[in-house]
DNA sequence: ATTTAGCACTCTTATGTTTTGAGTGCTAAC
DNA sequence: GTTAGCACTCAAAACATAAGAGTGCTAAAT
């Protein structure tokens, strides 16, 4: 069977171009549609497709044992599953891979839709968080899958304040206030031997050294500039960078905000309560779902995480769709949707392409509107 | 049938004694030995009970025909229910609402639970806002149900520092520092025509008045006293006013914990999945479970909603245990437990007394070694 | 050489039937 | 008042049958 189609895609080119064609291309281009109309399906019944249904659809001019005989090979070469024998076809993973990478079209978003974003989008939002989290809510309502959103202003913010509070003799608290109104605050134990006055000094001198600087950069200023002031001006060296090494340690995870997970419940291939148990179980280990997007940071453009492409065992049926979003031209958190492996790819990409681009775009004009 | 035991209870007692005991002991020892087999068993098994079963037990001396007549009493009288005709019985909500009141043996906690309790307790805590998490993970991990935590620090701090700090032409952030070490901010916008020297007064003002006032008594004392002070040395009195109000809102809902939510997918009667859905549908609105919670505030002891006691259709199967705990006898928040009406009463009420016993000396003793 | 009609075959799903067993309620005896 | 005995009920399990969707293969048609 393969003789054939092999035979036919190699006639009348070069040998690059035959290279060329049987890594992109392995399939003809009627094995690529019927692979649309059986994931296309797929995706909107959740039911093996047979080849009846298929030769029912308008773009398809050939009879059912044709396409029976095509899905035979697209199932011995690994893009169709049957569920036993006499079921239609399921993709199975590689053949979704296939579809995203090589078959499926995007459509551009609706005008409808794009007024639905809008809309919704029409709140005045005073700080990065809450635009952020909000973002999640839309992003749920839209796709009707769950949604994941990673992001922390302190990426972006620049440091406008900081403060050492006194609690108790042995404690005080680090308040940090940032350009974009954010207040950061933590716990430091103070080291013995260190008088008031001097840590008024220690504050003093930071505001005066740090004020503007970027909040990532906090900790590395204070190694290399900071330090040396430090020893010049202030008797309790030692005591003054061990407080500062409490107060200035960088918040390594990024915020992020999960919602409609119970989205995941309307999904028939979740009607089994022990799946969808393994999937809240992940969901509730945020450390867990940062390490699964984390292969995604620093790619640019929409990355698409198929079955167990994902490495974790309780998203072996799921798909993760990631896209990131800029300020200027770094890139600061991602937009991430989580659904079966049966997802509305097309649809989904879309949305995330334009509500990160959006969401860069406005973030950036904020930053640049926002100098300190 | 009826008859008889009315007849029982009656005999050789005075008209008052006579009245006690209908009202709260309904039924004869033997039917509360049964509802208690039946409610026990049940609990453990989730299967209804039949007379065999029962008769099996060691405390039971009576054959499984008597066991019969009275749980056909037990039946009419709305204690028990019958799903169909050739199955035992199951307790009602009424059976388990009387199981609870008058039938139940609360046994003292296991030295060995004890033991496991104060393991889990060994760190040491910072903020209260970690120990009461972490109090919530405790409870849904003894009980294996979910655990509903509420509390909020603020109901004991004072206020320790206050700070306004502009962030852009009309905006500031108010930032609140309390003795507990906790801090909050909010954004708070200026009105026009209020200068930077007249902020600065009126933050010196309140830092010098509201020094060691408890938060929940802010907004009060700004009213009463501050108020006051403002109008004799401020000149826009008005807008230090409007500012001021932004700041001092009381942040009125409590913090709420959830935790365990997860364990709900090993009751039996969640295998349904539109039932969990339900349930997380409601864990996830926290405004709803407040509202639901708020029944109990002010309680002392533990309070028990059983079933549709609840007043949420996604939690007529399920029940509420509830118990607050106190800084010194004002009571500041609560741990709840939620899980399906079969649900061991006895082991969690006895889990939630110790914890929030414990857990409220605890908050006491620091509440006064703390003192500002 | 492809494509397709035809048909036997497979396997799931739905439906109906029978069997089993747990549990009951009632009666009559203790 | 209690209990043994027994007929009865009903859900759940086990089995049987039928229906239908879909296939793969063969042979004819294009």
């Amino acid at each position: 069977m393969l003789v054939r189609f092999a035979k036919k895609v190699v006639s009348g080119a070069n040998r690059f171009d035959a290279l060329k064609q049987r890594v992109i291309f392995m399939l003809t281009e009627r094995q690529k549609l019927i692979l649309r109309v059986v994931v296309d399906d797929y995706i909107l019944t959740a039911e093996p497709v047979g080849s009846r249904t298929i030769s029912k659809r308008r773009e398809i001019t050939f009879s059912p044992a044709t396409i029976r005989n095509e899905m035979a090979d697209l199932e011995e070469m690994g893009f169709l599953i049957q569920p036993h024998t006499s079921a239609g076809r399921i993709p199975s993973h590689k053949g979704y891979r296939f579809y995203v990478d090589h078959v499926m079209t995007l459509r551009k978003l609706s005008a409808g839709m794009i007024e639905k974003i809008k809309k919704m989008y029409s709140e005045r939002f005073v700080e990065f968080e809450q635009l952020i989290q909000h973002t999640a809510v839309v992003l749920s309502g839209l796709t009707n899958y769950t949604a994941i959103v990673l992001g922390s202003d302190l990426f972006d913010a620049k440091l406008k304040h900081i403060q050492l509070l006194p609690l108790t003799e042995r404690t005080a608290v680090a308040i940090i206030v940032t350009n974009t109104g954010h207040v950061e605050n933590r716990k430091v134990s103070v080291p013995e031997g260190i008088s008031l006055s001097e840590m008024e000094k220690l504050v003093n001198l930071l505001n005066d050294k740090l004020y503007g600087v970027p909040i990532y950069q906090l900790n590395e200023r204070l190694h290399s500039e900071i330090s040396q002031e430090l020893k010049v001006h202030l008797e309790q060296y030692r005591e003054g960078m061990i407080i500062l090494e409490q107060a200035l340690v960088r918040n390594q995870e990024d915020r992020i905000f999960l919602e409609g997970t119970t989205n995941i419940f309307s999904q028939p291939e979740f009607r089994d309560v022990e799946k969808v148990r393994s999937l809240f179980e992940l969901l509730e280990r945020h450390d867990r779902i940062q390490e699964i997007l984390a292969s995604n940071t620093g790619q640019t453009g929409v990355q698409v995480k198929i079955g167990d492409e994902n490495d974790d065992e309780a998203i072996s049926d799921c798909s993760i769709i990631t896209a990131s979003y800029c300020i200027g031209d770094r890139p600061v958190g991602s937009l991430s949707i989580l659904g079966p492996t049966r997802m509305e790819y097309s649809k989904v990409i879309s949305i995330l392409e334009y509500l990160t681009g959006n969401l860069s775009e406005l973030l950036t004009q904020l930053h640049f509107d926002d100098g300190i």
